[in-house]
DNA sequence: AGTCCACAGGAAGGGCAGGCGA
DNA sequence: TCGCCTGCCCTTCCTGTGGACT
């Protein structure tokens, strides 16, 4: 239950009164709206006894159907033990295959049985501004190995002998674990991976492997070759989750994060054959549970029924344009709101009509018209957020144009036109 | 077969902001 | 304070594309 301690006026610090049930000495605010929500909270049976347990970032003791993976990548990182440097490993596998999931966790229990000789790093290039260009991956390798540096301003060499140096300063095994590390790239080049692999014949007294997890593919067959072979000493692939597979999952979690009389029948077969549909995505299928169950806690019920888990799939779909259109610059939401007024005409609207809508919005609104080369790379970020769908078609002699869609149900497009029509006027 | 159109998209570089060391 | 370095956003210049038209 929820400790607060009342205030002067009896309304305790967040400004809301305690639950009558479960606190005494109500305050003024017990009787507003507010207050019923809370209450309500507070008196119905929780779904999720341990909600952390759903979360995606939770490694299990257990993973499913991963078995045959956690042993491969442990007989290939054992070397470690002995003092040894594994060779570099190179992940494949789509999104939700439990990559990360398997590589935290086969190295979270190298590094108890290491005994203070292994050091695993985990960088997530995706993650923007944190380790998606040269220097910010050897600035957050700097700061793992405690060393303090900008987030920029200083040479890139200068920031590598840095890293190098806490590398090296004591006797040790470094796992580096670059997750989406086509991400980096695609950014950055290849030249940091040639650099990192080789980083080997430097060292003294420490040993540096890689891991390095995509799931693009064909990446590997992009590299430099000189890069590829280092990189990919090992490999190893994660092949989709099946529906079935999917459903083992979820109860594994859901034994820790909930009662079994919390879920309908249904739910979870339902959950895992979603999800099965978006290649065999683990993650997905977590998230429609995990969001299921709290739009049933909302509601006030204690069982998350087949209902909420139709609802939570609509819900994550918006939830996660509408955020990304928020978060997007002034520019591209004045890009994205002309393909919206000229997708009301034609559904399929074209890169010269947007640019006259978009001329036009910016005069209106005083914003600054950018080039149509510029515009051109707005629409294919807009596209790669899954906002729009386009296609480069040829018109013959009328010319080579983008056709675009809006890749939006009607109650979307309805919510995102409310949203950039309060941006824009 | 050659021309044309309306772009797509790569490459190079400018300008700015944030940060460092001298 | 200055020179240098970085990331980021943007422009300019340029080549490539592919199907309709001549």
């Amino acid at each position: 239950m929820v400790d607060v301690k009342s205030g002067s006026n009896g309304v305790n610090a967040a400004g809301l009164g305690p639950a009558p049930s479960a606190m005494t000495g109500m305050g003024a605010g017990s009787k507003t709206p507010l207050y019923k929500v809370f209450n309500q909270f507070l008196e119905a049976k929780p779904v999720f006894t341990n909600r952390d347990a759903m979360n995606i970032s939770f490694t299990p003791d257990n993973i499913p159907h991963r078995d045959k993976q956690v042993e491969e990548l442990g007989r290939m990182l054992a070397p470690v033990l002995k003092g040894g440097k594994p060779s570099n490993i190179f992940i494949y596998g789509k999104t939700g295959t439990g990559k990360t999931l398997v590589a935290k966790y086969v190295t979270s229990e190298l590094e108890k049985l290491a005994a203070g000789k292994l050091k695993v790093v985990y960088v997530n290039c995706k993650m923007k501004h944190t380790a998606d260009t040269e220097y910010r991956l050897l600035a957050q390798l700097a700061k793992e190995f405690g060393r303090d540096v900008p987030f920029t301003g200083l040479p890139t060499d200068m920031i590598y002998h840095a890293v190098f140096e806490a590398i090296d300063s004591v006797e040790q095994n470094v796992i580096l674990i670059v997750d989406e590390i086509d991400s980096l790239v695609q950014k950055a080049g290849d030249e940091i991976l040639y650099t990192l692999t080789r980083i080997n014949g430097d060292l003294k007294q420490s040993k540096l492997s890689m891991i390095g997890i995509t799931n693009d593919l064909g990446f590997i067959d992009r590299l430099d070759p000189r890069i590829r072979s280092s990189l990919s000493e090992e490999e190893m692939v994660f092949p989709p989750y099946n529906a079935v597979q999917l459903q083992d999952i979820l109860k594994e979690r859901l034994s820790l994060a909930a009662n079994k009389e919390s879920v309908s029948d249904g739910v979870v077969a339902k959950c895992a054959a979603l999800a099965a549909q978006e290649h065999g995505d683990a993650r997905r299928a977590l998230d429609l549970l995990r969001v299921a169950g709290e739009l049933a806690e909302r509601s006030g019920e204690s069982k998350i029924l087949i209902s909420h888990v139709d609802t939570a799939q609509e819900k994550i779909d918006q939830d996660r344009v509408i955020e990304i259109t928020k978060a997007q610059p002034r520019q591209s939401q004045a890009i994205l709101y002309a393909i919206v007024q000229l997708s009301q005409k034609d559904k399929n609207v074209e890169t010269g009509n947007v640019m006259d809508v978009y001329s036009r919005l910016c005069s209106e609104c005083g914003l600054k018209p950018l080039t149509q080369r510029r515009v051109s790379d707005l629409i294919a970020e807009l596209d790669m957020f899954g906002i729009i769908q386009t296609q480069v078609v040829s018109r013959g002699r009328y010319g080579r144009t983008r056709v675009i869609n809006l890749a939006l149900s009607d109650a979307l497009y309805e919510k995102m036109k409310a949203l950039l029509k309060e941006v824009f006027y």
